[in-house]
DNA sequence: CGCGGCTTTGATGTTCATCAAGTAAAGTGG
DNA sequence: CCACTTTACTTGATGAACATCAAAGCCGCG
């Protein structure tokens, strides 16, 4: 108990309300003995594609973006994936090897936990089963939905939804510190670099937003919704 | 035991072996108790887009489209799916209505089981809770990676990709008929209607496929492969 | 300090959507 | 069963949206 709460607070972790709801404290201490804690700083790498899967990953603070290489070359970003949001349970329980990358996109803190002993506890804990299927289900619907809008839209659109993901659903704020580059905001939304830095001027320049560098002010809010809805 | 087989053969049901590999007779019994089947015709509409989840829906035989309204009135297909494929996973367990409509596009028969019944056989066996989270992860993967490919394609690569996806997952066989129109085929690629067509009729006359209305032959299979892959 | 990667802008060409117009096929009501 | 309507399919012409190419400034880092 006391070991415990030295390594990690886990008694106060989020993942205890958000995913371990209906675990008790016994399950909860014998899942959380093998855990590890890994730091990560921006850019670094957390899963390369093709690395076979040791353990369940889940991310405690920071911004990851999970992505893979095309038979080309380039990349192609899948989700931008923050705490609570996505635990990286993405092919998890589907393949022995990971699908996707995943890079710190801010200095972030994972917590792996022993895949073994999270399968067991899904055997065992049939509540907990329950609760892992659902953040499951809600982690790819999300995916998929939003894979399906930025596809819908038009370039100006694209990279409406972008600053609007970012300023609203991430940061809660009109001004924040873009994380990607224009050359990852590019392989997210699916168009080229030069196309996503000539839209942003564009909306500078039409008073939209603010730029200095990474740092994005969100001027006109209302404005960008309409963008980033009809076009 | 005797009901249960006039019912429907589910002693054969192919969801015992991939689904029900580890649920006992007694236990596949009890759900399937409650179970309905249903026949539905091509074009029939199976679940539309704010339907309420009722039950826990199951491909036996045929094709289904899944399809989503956009805001400005259009259609996007997110998948195609066949039996064994996706089991209409998707967002059963994360919402409680259906985010998208479910069509079939051909003649097919469903299986509709008490979803109260599957959340309890979750919770009492462990092993089926696992083998559904398996294939639950699957079926997302599939769709998002599917979806990443046609991303990245141009449109000869994407109608290219089609109609691979039909010859060699879905009929195995050069000849077969095309279960979407070719308004169908561009809301799943993501382009219009005319160019869906003009790519399609490029192909013929450079001697790739044969075209009569709704029958295609793949006459050149490793040029169709190629364009798919590398534009 | 110089090199490589990120950023920016402009010019050019390609890809693709849109518009228009016509044919074929399929359903509908008298 | 046939005229009628609607829906699917097809082709061409045009222009808009977007990628590509080119060139230069900027910044961090060894």
């Amino acid at each position: 108990m006391d070991e415990l709460s030295e390594k990690c607070t886990c008694a106060e972790c989020h993942m205890r309300t958000l995913f371990f709801a209906h675990v008790s404290k016994d399950e909860l201490q014998k899942v959380c003995s093998l855990k590890t804690e890994v730091a990560y700083g921006k850019g670094d790498v957390i899963v390369k594609e093709g690395d076979k899967i040791g353990g369940f990953l889940y991310l405690q603070k920071g911004l990851l973006k999970l992505s893979r290489k095309t038979s080309d070359g380039r990349d192609q970003i899948l989700c931008i994936s923050k705490p609570f949001d996505f635990v990286s349970l993405l092919s998890v329980f589907s393949a022995s090897e990971f699908n996707y990358s995943v890079t710190a996109i801010s200095d972030s803190l994972t917590c792996v936990l022993d895949f073994n002993m999270v399968k067991d506890l899904v055997k065992e804990n049939g509540s907990f089963a329950l609760d892992l299927i659902q953040k499951l289900s809600e982690t790819s619907d999300q995916i998929i939905l939003n894979s399906l809008e930025i596809k819908r839209k038009h370039l100006h659109g694209r990279v409406a939804h972008v600053l609007l993901f970012f300023s609203d659903d991430i940061y809660k704020s009109a001004v924040f510190e873009l994380p990607l580059s224009r050359k990852e905001i590019a392989e997210y939304i699916g168009m080229t670099t030069e196309n996503v830095i000539r839209t942003l001027s564009e909306f500078r320049k039409d008073g939209i937003i603010g730029i200095e560098g990474k740092r994005i002010t969100i001027i006109d809010s209302d404005r960008l919704h309409s963008i980033s809805e009809h076009g």
